[in-house]
RNA sequence: GCGCCUUUAGCUCAGCUGGAUAGAGCAUACGCCUUCUAAGCGUACGGUCAGAGGUUCGAAUCCUCUAAGGCGCGCCA
């Protein structure tokens, strides 16, 4: 727990030793206290509505109450200067904000790992995300759910959950023939010779790349093979280059994974077999039409939904019940996936499977990414996968750069439909904000360099009661809000915060840089302590960008 | 038809557990570099929180209904 934290426990158990001794309530009656940043300074640093809460219980107007509670305050409990009552019954506390600076020595020495909080008590999650199929480019849509994904993470696991990251590769399904198919067509094509399409065919010009590279490197080989051997080959060949493609363009994304889940393993190890007869022996399958199906209705599906087709083959639900379960097993107690918002549909039934299989239905966690809409010139761009149009996230970092792009992403709830403007993205104009942030921590480095320069080193017994400015103590305040902010961050599984949280200590750090002066050759001491204030200020920077992927530079 | 998402300043979006006068950025207007990075700071202008009811001390926030836009509703994945 850190010193804000404390402080604000204290000023809580005051508040309520306050109504007790007033006579209020009883112990047991008083709601939690709400402590409370007021938006506008004017009302202090804490406000609580303890007085407007307790108004019923204690038969009173809430200012009456109010009084009462301020009459039975003991001040010196909490480095408290002044409490006033406000507006309908607020009680609003000033502050000796003197133990802020405290912060500064708890950061320097807490460095990459300030932010970290036990919040998550080690519980184990899994995240899946992207989980895009191998068979063309990853486009917006992929790129948002993996920054999304990715900075979801790091937030969890910052806030002290015990994460997985998991991308699911649909290697087994019908996609996978015509990704087969789709090559060897191009491979055709290459080679100067006839070839349709298939009509489910992938018209990425990845595809065509690889009929390309196929005929260069071996000429017009394949087309003497025997059919089945040369569609194995194209098989196996394009989800190679596929998936080794995809796990390039994360890294170089910044989006690592701890494990990539084979849809094929689940067929060949056999759990796929076993997942059914777990359902089977639930008592929730049953034979119709010649298909077999799963009771999902059963647990609030609109639907009951095919397991296995007339065919004998799965559908996509299958090995993917199969790979829940699994999930489950490893020991994981909270599922969450990462889906674009054409699958949402899909949420009723995995859940009902795994409520079938006998697990509870809420382990798993959703959620839904919207899509996206590039705009150019500001018209929206078409996006259609049948003929490749569709911008690659490649492209897109190649277009804005990695760090502007992996921050718009970012920046956004991933519950709203994203307008992408490229030519906002694009310009090198202070209209993206992500410059705005790194800017921040580039001054800083730079302030830091040339205090160096001069000789000024930081030593570790700093004296911290030289931090006096309203400025300075602004900054400290946002500082201490970092834990907080992975904490709800995390809770709310809401990336998006932490980016505002970033804007507004980016901001901060910029209007103290406008006020205040930190190399001072007269007054070596004061120097000295805002050397180490904004040396806080750049690890806390630095970690929050991290956290959503960005980069924090040292010079811009 | 049913389900999910969205609707807040001219534009793009925040808005925490229901809290005080609803906030940023961009755009517009005006200030601030002989001084640590002006990709910055400051001031002003800008609002029927889609609409109507309800809950209560108090609603952008919770509930109901309506409207507009998006997505989904397969023995596709």
């Amino acid at each position: 727990m850190n010193i804000v934290d404390q402080i604000k426990e204290k000023l809580k158990d005051e508040i309520k030793a306050s109504v007790v001794k007033a006579g209020l309530a009883e112990e047991a009656q008083i709601p939690e206290v709400i402590l409370e940043l007021p938006k506008d300074k004017a009302h202090g640093d804490y406000s609580t509505n303890m007085a407007m809460q307790l108004a019923r219980v204690a038969k009173k107007a809430p200012r009456a109450i109010a009084e009462a509670i301020i009459d039975n305050f003991d001040q010196t409990k909490a480095s408290i200067d002044k409490v006033e009552i406000a507006g309908p019954g607020f009680i609003n506390f000033y502050m000796n904000n003197s133990y802020l600076a405290d912060l500064i020595p708890t950061i320097l020495e807490a460095g990459d790992a300030y932010g970290e909080t036990s919040f998550g008590n080690k519980e184990k999650v899994q995240v899946e995300f992207v989980s895009a199929n191998p068979t063309g480019d990853l486009h917006l849509g992929h790129a948002r759910g993996a920054a999304v994904g990715d900075s979801l993470c790091n937030i969890l696991d910052k806030a002290g959950y015990d994460v997985s990251r998991e991308y699911y590769i649909n290697d087994a399904g019908n996609q996978i023939n015509n990704l087969a198919l789709s090559v060897e067509a191009r491979y055709f094509q290459a080679l100067g010779q006839d070839k349709e399409m298939p009509a489910d065919g992938y018209h990425g010009e990845d595809i065509i790349g690889i009929g390309k590279k196929l005929a260069e490197e071996f000429g017009d080989k394949f087309v003497h093979v025997e059919e089945k051997e040369r569609f194995d080959f194209f098989r196996t060949y394009g989800l190679k280059y596929e998936m080794g493609k995809l796990k390039q363009d994360l890294e170089d994304f910044r989006v690592p994974f701890d494990v990539w889940y084979s849809e094929t393993s689940l067929y060949e190890n056999g759990k796929i077999d076993v997942a059914l007869n777990s359902l089977r022996e639930n008592g929730y399958i049953y034979e119709e039409d010649g298909a077999t199906w799963l009771r999902s209705m059963d647990f609030g599906d609109d639907k009951n939904r095919v397991l296995i087709k007339n065919d004998g083959s799965y559908t996509y639900l299958t090995p993917d019940i199969a790979y829940h379960k699994d999930k489950l097993e490893r020991g994981f107690t909270k599922l969450i996936n990462v889906w674009g918002a054409d699958h949402h549909g899909y949420i009723p039934r995995m859940r009902a499977a795994i409520q079938a299989l006998g697990y509870d239905r809420d382990a798993l966690e959703v959620e839904i990414i919207q899509l996206v809409h590039l705009y150019k010139n500001g018209e929206k761009m078409k996006m259609s996968k049948r003929t490749g149009k569709a911008v690659t996230m490649r492209d897109l970092v190649e277009e804005v750069g990695l760090d502007a792009t992996r921050y718009f992403f970012a920046m956004r709830s991933a519950d709203t439909h994203l307008d992408f403007d490229l030519d906002l993205a694009v310009s090198q104009s202070n209209e993206n904000p992500v410059y705005y942030a790194q800017y921040a921590h580039a001054r800083i480095a730079s302030i830091l360099r040339q205090g160096k320069e001069q000789g000024i080193e930081l030593d570790n017994n700093l004296d911290v009661s030289h931090i006096t400015a309203e400025k300075e103590f602004d900054l400290l305040k946002k500082l201490g809000e970092f834990p907080q902010a992975v904490t709800e961050a995390a809770a709310k599984r809401m990336p998006h915060r932490i980016t505002n949280y970033i804007y507004d200590l980016a901001s901060t750090f910029h209007s103290f840089y406008n006020a205040e002066k930190v190399l001072d050759a007269d007054n070596m001491e004061r120097t000295k302590a805002r050397l180490a204030l904004i040396q806080s200020t750049k690890i806390t920077l630095k970690n929050a960008l991290h956290l959503i992927g960005v980069s924090a530079p040292e010079k811009m």
